[in-house]
RNA sequence: GGCGACAUAGCCAAGUGGUAAGGCAGAGGCCUGCAAAGCCUUUAUACCUCAGUUCGAAUCUGAGUGUCGCCUCCA
C-alpha cells in the first residue's frame, strides 16, 4: 500500500514520497477575514483537516499551516460600510472563523500566520525580484512581470498568449503586459499602509503564502492545497514568485478541492447564492456538515441542497446507532484478542487503501457502513445474545469507532454514551417513569405532552417492550 | 476564442479492462395505544449517445450531446 496523491502540476495521481521521511509540510490557504465564511468555503476546511487526520494516523508528523489574510481590498471596504478600522474587521471575522471552524471538528493548525505580521519579509522577497528582474516599479506600485517568468502558466495549463485579457477586467495602463500582477500597491488617501522603498502602501495578495509557507516549512516543502478557484492566478502567482525568487522548485504536490454548487451553479460571494456556514450550524451540527463534504471525493463538484444534508445526517445518525446498540464507550476496557487484531487489520486495509487512493473518503465511509451492518445484523439474527457474542459485537464497534475518527468522525460521544451526566439522566428517567405511569392509566394526552416537550429539548423517547430508552438528536 | 472537469438506479455516490460498493428515499415484514425511532428483507439485465480497440469496457480510443468551471476577486 502507498498514498497517492492527485497532483495538479503533473494532472496525474502521483505516489507521495516526502521531503523529509517521515513528515509532511502542508499549507492550505486560508480565509481573508472580511465576512463570514460561507458553506463552500467549509469544504476545504473541512476535507484538508480530514486528510491531515489520515496522514498521522499512516505515521507521519504533520505540519499543518494555514494563513489568515487579514490586509485585502475587500477589508478595507467592509471596513468602510460598517464605519470601522479595518484591524477591527479583521480581529472580529477571525474570531468568527475560529469559533465556526471549532464547530466543523476542525483541529487546529500548528500555526495561523497572519499576513499582517509578514509584511517586512514580504517587502525583502519583493526586493529579491526587482533585483533578478522579474518585477518593475511604476509609480510606487511594483508589478511582476509575467513574461519574465519561465514556464508562466504551468500550474493551470493557461498559455499567456491565449488568455483573454480585458474580456471581465479593464486593463491597468501602469503595467508593461496587463497580465503583469501586482506586489506592491500604493495607498490611497485613507487606506491602511506601510512604508516601503517604493511607496507608503500594501502587498499584494499572491506575495503572503510565498513568505509565509516558505518561513514555517521551508523550499520547497510537500502540499500546498486550496479550492481549485486558487489555481488561477493566485496559485499560479505564487509559483512565479516564489521560484524566480529562490531558483527552487516551490512546491511537490498541489491539490485543489472543486467547488460546493448550489443547484448546479458555484456557490460564491460575488454570485450572492450562498449561506454562511454559521447559519448552516444552527440548523446542522458540525459533524453533519464534515459527514456530507467526505461522503463525496473531494475533487468531484457537489451540490448544496437541504436534502442532502438530511441524507447526512441520516447516515451518520445510522452509525451512531451501530455504536450505541453496542453498548461502546470510548472509555470501557476491552482485550484486543487475536480475533480482534484480525478483524480490524481487515477492515483498517479496506478503509486505508480507499484513504490512500487520492483520498477516497466517499468509499472509506462505505466501509464505516459495512461495519455498521454487521454490528445491526447480528444484533437483530440472535434474539438472545450470548456474552460472547455481545463482546465481537462490542469489537466490531471499537473498531467502526477507530475508523471514523480517523476522518474526524465520532465526536459526539453523548450520542452514544449515555451516562454524561448523572443529574440530567436520574430527572429524564423519572419523567420516563411518570410517562410509563401516564401510559397504564391510558392518558395518552398527559404522556404525549411530555415526549414532545422532550423531543422539543433534543430528546427522542423510544417505546420498546421492555421499557423505554431515549436518544439526543443531533 | 483558449484551457479544463464531469455525465453510473427516484436522489446522492464509489468503482479506470473481467459481467455494478455504500447511503438516502421506496416496497414488504417485525415492534407499537398512537407516533417517532429502531431492526429484518428487498430495490441497476446495454453505467449520456454513436463508432472503434479487446476474448472481454461503466472502465481504453475517436466523434457527438449535455452540464459546470477557469481565463477578474473568489475555497
Amino acid at each position: 500500500m502507498a498514498l497517492k496523491i492527485y497532483n495538479t502540476l503533473t494532472r496525474t495521481k502521483e505516489l507521495f514520497v516526502p521531503i523529509e521521511e517521515g513528515k509532511v509540510k502542508m499549507y492550505v490557504c486560508g480565509p481573508t477575514v472580511y465576512n463570514f465564511f460561507h458553506i463552500g468555503n467549509a469544504r476545504p476546511f473541512i476535507v484538508f483537516d480530514a486528510f491531515r487526520h489520515f496522514l498521522q494516523y499512516i505515521g507521519y508528523q504533520v505540519i499543518y499551516v494555514q494563513n489568515i489574510t487579514d490586509i485585502e481590498d475587500k477589508i478595507i471596504k467592509s471596513a468602510n460600510e460598517e464605519n470601522v478600522s479595518t484591524a477591527e474587521i479583521a480581529s472580529k471575522y477571525t474570531k468568527a472563523f475560529f469559533k465556526d471552524i471549532e464547530k466543523l471538528g476542525i483541529k487546529k493548525a500548528d500555526y495561523y500566520p497572519k499576513a499582517s505580521a509578514f509584511v517586512k519579509e514580504m517587502i525583502e522577497l519583493i526586493k529579491v525580484l526587482i533585483e533578478k528582474d522579474y518585477a518593475y516599479e511604476s509609480d510606487g506600485d511594483v508589478f511582476m512581470s509575467v513574461e519574465k517568468v519561465a514556464n508562466y502558466g504551468k500550474l493551470s495549463g493557461k498559455l499567456i498568449d491565449k488568455l483573454q485579457v480585458g474580456a471581465r477586467v479593464e486593463e491597468n495602463q501602469a503595467k508593461r503586459n496587463p497580465l503583469d500582477f501586482v506586489l506592491w500597491k500604493k495607498a490611497k488617501p485613507n487606506e491602511p499602509f506601510w512604508e516601503s522603498p517604493w511607496s507608503k502602501g500594501r502587498p499584494g495578495w499572491h506575495t503572503e503564502c510565498v513568505v509565509m509557507s516558505q518561513h514555517y516549512l521551508g523550499t520547497p516543502f510537500d502540499i500546498h492545497c486550496g479550492g481549485i478557484d486558487l489555481i488561477f492566478p493566485h496559485h499560479e502567482n505564487e509559483i512565479a514568485q516564489a521560484e524566480s525568487a529562490s531558483g527552487k522548485k516551490f512546491v511537490n504536490y498541489w491539490m485543489h478541492n472543486e467547488y460546493l454548487n448550489i443547484k448546479g451553479e458555484k456557490m460564491s460571494k460575488s454570485l450572492g447564492n450562498f449561506f454562511t456556514t454559521r447559519e448552516i450550524l444552527k440548523k446542522y451540527d458540525g459533524e453533519v456538515i464534515r459527514m456530507f463534504f467526505l461522503s463525496k471525493h473531494y475533487r468531484s463538484p457537489i451540490d448544496f441542497s437541504e436534502q442532502l444534508m438530511i441524507e447526512a445526517q441520516k447516515g451518520l445518525e445510522n452509525l451512531y446507532n451501530s455504536l450505541r446498540l453496542a453498548d461502546f464507550s470510548p472509555k470501557s476496557e476491552f482485550n484486543e484478542t487475536e480475533q480482534f487484531k484480525e478483524a480490524f487489520s481487515k477492515y483498517e486495509q479496506k478503509f486505508i487503501s480507499a484513504l490512500e487512493d487520492d483520498f477516497n473518503t466517499a468509499s472509506g465511509i462505505a466501509v464505516l457502513f459495512e461495519i455498521s451492518r454487521e454490528i445491526k445484523k447480528r444484533l437483530s439474527k440472535n434474539k438472545k445474545i450470548t456474552k460472547q457474542e455481545k463482546q465481537d459485537v462490542y469489537l466490531l464497534a471499537v473498531i467502526l469507532y477507530r475508523l471514523g475518527k480517523i476522518i474526524g468522525l465520532f465526536n459526539k460521544e453523548e450520542k452514544f454514551q449515555k451516562n454524561i451526566d448523572r443529574n440530567f439522566e436520574d430527572i429524564l428517567g423519572l419523567l420516563i417513569k411518570i410517562r410509563e405511569e401516564l401510559r397504564q392509566r391510558q392518558d395518552w394526552e398527559l404522556a404525549d405532552k411530555i415526549r414532545i416537550g422532550l423531543k422539543k429539548l433534543g430528546i427522542i423517547l423510544i417505546d420498546k417492550k421492555d421499557g423505554t430508552e431515549w436518544e439526543v438528536v443531533l
